[in-house]
DNA sequence: ATAAAACTTGACCAAATTTTGACTTTCTCC
DNA sequence: GGAGAAAGTCAAAATTTGGTCAAGTTTTAT
């Protein structure tokens, strides 16, 4: 599967020009030419955002410290700041590389492939997570119990995912809301429990066993 | 407990240098002043390398493809190369980044943060804390006693994880409850001696130690 | 366009926790 | 040794939380 980069930066030629280039190297690539849309477009889920901090509106730097409530992936910034402090803003702001304007096409892939491989060495993507007989496969977001296949609605996929890819963790509402939602939850998130209820009742029937454990004033936590 | 970070380079005037700015930073440093002193002090299990690239003998290059067969950990590259091309090489060896010298203190540690930060959002630590047969697993919220998991609620735990985290150090009630309620208290504090008369009971039960002391007068203590 | 599926909401109940207040014990200082 | 303050105990009251259900509302598929 290509990595997914979104480009983030508010001169179209620019972006056309990364886009062309990065696309050639096999990257699938989304372009936001503001802040707005640039947080339109998370759901693409990036595995890697090249941030621009010259920009009309909420600046890069502001854009930076939203992007990391919502995902984990790397953040290069790409500018023609040169400063000393503007570089410690940036890195202190929760990016994770700095390439000043003008850069090299070839640097800016090396950088990019050493920051993918990284996260790779890191996040260990186990494309599929397994619970004693089930089966979940991320990538192709089917559920299996033994041979027999489990569905789950989207929202439901969701917060399996999240929860068993954390397993042992415990996680409240808000911050699942926050993970599957992509924003935060504003008053009561009764959904989840909703939710919760009906992936219970669905594991529960095919396997008979809890995954999803209760921690009392606190939130769930996926045993495995 | 602080990070430590270890520096390869054949230059003792810029490692004494950097040695003591990373050290008032809190880091925990070690020096090697070639690749055969590099490798060796691999074992303290460095959480950051920075890796000088012109070295005699075998060059920080190749030194990089050798560590990353050992260790798993941001590796910086320090270097007066400049050309996009040696940046590439760097990068591509297994390097995480590359910093031309020369290069401002300030800048480097931004970089250091960066690094180390992405690092933990990657490598999630267990989050536990020990106590002479105690298990207190902060993620999970769980606590044992060898095998046996011991319950507590939300509250409770809190008071553990807030006193367990800070061991030895007493507390007054006021500051107890503005850690775990978040707030002050306003009027009486008997809330807090009810939790803890709960917790010292489960834990009493459990172990058969005294794990929070009072210090009269003054406020609680855990015993480490 | 219509039917089906998915998602969300509000209400209610039962369970668990948290807080309270009255009371007892312990400690310190005179 | 005794007064007074601080800490400990206990049970009951008050509150919060999670599970469940039924009824909307929105989205998706046909």
């Amino acid at each position: 599967m290509a990595y997914r980069i979104l480009i983030v930066d508010d001169e179209p030629i620019l972006t056309e020009l990364l886009s062309t280039h990065l696309q050639d190297h096999g990257y699938t690539v989304s372009v936001a030419n503001s802040s707005d849309e640039a947080l339109a477009k998370l759901n693409i889920k990036p595995n890697l955002i090249l941030l621009d901090i010259n920009m009309p509106g909420m600046d890069g730097l502001d854009l930076c410290k939203v992007i990391r409530n919502h995902i984990v992936c790397p953040i290069l910034f790409l500018t023609a700041r040169i400063t000393e402090q503007d570089k410690v803003n940036g890195l202190r702001a929760g990016g994770d590389d700095y390439i000043t304007k003008p850069f090299g096409l070839q640097e800016l892939i090396a950088r990019i492939e050493a920051h993918l491989r990284r996260d790779e060495r890191n996040n260990r993507p186990p494309e599929v997570v397994t619970s004693q007989g089930l089966i979940i496969n991320l990538s192709g977001r089917k559920v299996f119990w033994n041979e027999q296949e489990l569905s789950f609605s989207k929202r439901e996929f969701d917060i399996i995912e999240f929860l068993s890819s954390n397993p042992n963790q415990v996680f409240d509402k808000e911050r699942i809301y926050e993970a599957v939602w992509g924003y935060d939850a504003e008053g009561d998130s009764n959904v989840i429990k909703e939710h919760i209820r009906k992936i219970r009742a669905k594991l529960m029937q095919a396997s008979g066993n809890e995954y999803i454990e209760t921690v009392w004033g606190m939130g769930y936590r996926w045993r495995k």
